[in-house]
DNA sequence: TAATACTGACTGAATGGTCAGATAATTAGC
DNA sequence: GCTAATTATCTGACCATTCAGTCAGTATTA
């Protein structure tokens, strides 16, 4: 029984769960989730169609593996950075940079965010319980910690913290969609000075 | 021919075009584009199947002209607030403050927004010649050559001028989201200042 | 009577999900 | 070791459903 999600384990041919996937990643974000059919995923797989029905529950239940898994990586990343000492503001800088290159190695991962509908999401919520919304909250959460340290030791203002990692998040998301709009020209890293600026010191010359 | 969008003019029986316009804003920003089925928007909007068909092309076309009238709408208010005599960084404070107050009084067309998946926008962009998409982006414009002329006025620092639109943008639509998600216990109105001080001064003690 | 506006049953295509059977891996019997 | 029997894995033709779009016909207005 796949039950929950991915992974069985007995003997197979190939690692069909990963290939899949991988499939889904490619295929969600280059289309979204709608117009992405089985039928593709299988293809670009190389498996057939009954084959993912082995591994996943259903259309949905892929497409928020695949959300999953990736989410995972980033946040483990951010929350790893984020425990080396140093003053709270170094490492909200650092979880930035992170989150920054993350996004620029992760472009079709990041696609797919994008392109979770709300409709989408309000639907699934109630079935997988906010498996994913859950984890997006998990990020504004580390930056909530780390600025309300900051905050305690005085090194930023008393500011709502919650609302503060909400719009610090928001300018990482925008440069980034920007980015994108772009068509990539210039590293998206690049742009860590310019958030970490604004959001530190503001746009006013005193 | 209805040919490009909207508005036949002959007698009709009822205002059909805006009924059904309004019909859809609703259910599309329930349900996102793909769930929300033409037999659906006719009911909503008393209307007959077919006669969604007189007035706009295909579904596409509906969704579009959606967005564009409601769009249109929120750009004429800033562009006109913008217009009046004042400081730039006034008047970048004023565009915010109607930006957040145009958002809280339409939920509804914030969420269609919201709900425009990546793979849909980049298929239509084609389609369309990027009506939409330019409409955006147009918001962004207005914004940049008020920071321009804010730093040509040395108000603010010398920084890359479209890149802080972005930003400034980046801020006001995250604690949109935030707010939305929150179940709106708050007017989010309130939230401008947070917004300017941040993007303004940031969040450093000196 | 003619022209215009509207209707909704119908159609054809698309696609999520199933399942009976094929194929490969593992084990049992010799 | 080797083959047969058993189990695990995989396949893709098929089914049921959904839904965008059509069009022959009805209602309304001029």
């Amino acid at each position: 029984m796949k039950s929950d999600s991915i992974f069985y384990k007995g003997k197979r041919r190939r690692d069909f769960a990963a290939q899949i996937l991988q499939a889904a990643e490619k295929l969600f974000a280059k289309k979204g989730f709608y117009p992405t059919t089985i039928d593709e995923i299988a293809k670009e797989a190389k498996s057939a169609k009954g084959t993912i029905y082995l591994y996943f529950n259903n259309k949905e239940d892929l497409f928020f593996s695949v959300i999953e898994t990736k989410l995972d990586l980033l946040l483990d990343k951010i929350q790893e950075a984020v425990e080396k000492p140093g003053s709270a503001s170094q490492r909200i800088k650092t979880a930035i940079s992170i989150h920054l290159k993350f996004l620029e190695e992760n472009k079709n991962f990041f696609k797919v965010m994008q392109s979770l509908p709300e409709g989408l999401k309000k639907k699934l919520e109630r079935k997988l319980k906010g498996r994913v919304v859950e984890k997006q909250s998990r990020y504004i959460e580390i930056l909530d910690r780390l600025i309300q340290e900051a905050i305690n030791r005085k090194e930023i203002k008393a500011l709502d913290s919650k609302k503060l990692a909400v719009i610090l998040m928001g300018i990482v998301h925008s440069l980034t969609v920007y980015w994108i709009s772009q068509r990539e020209k210039k590293s998206l890293s690049s742009d860590k000075s310019l958030a970490w600026q604004v959001f530190w010191e503001g746009v006013s010359k005193e």
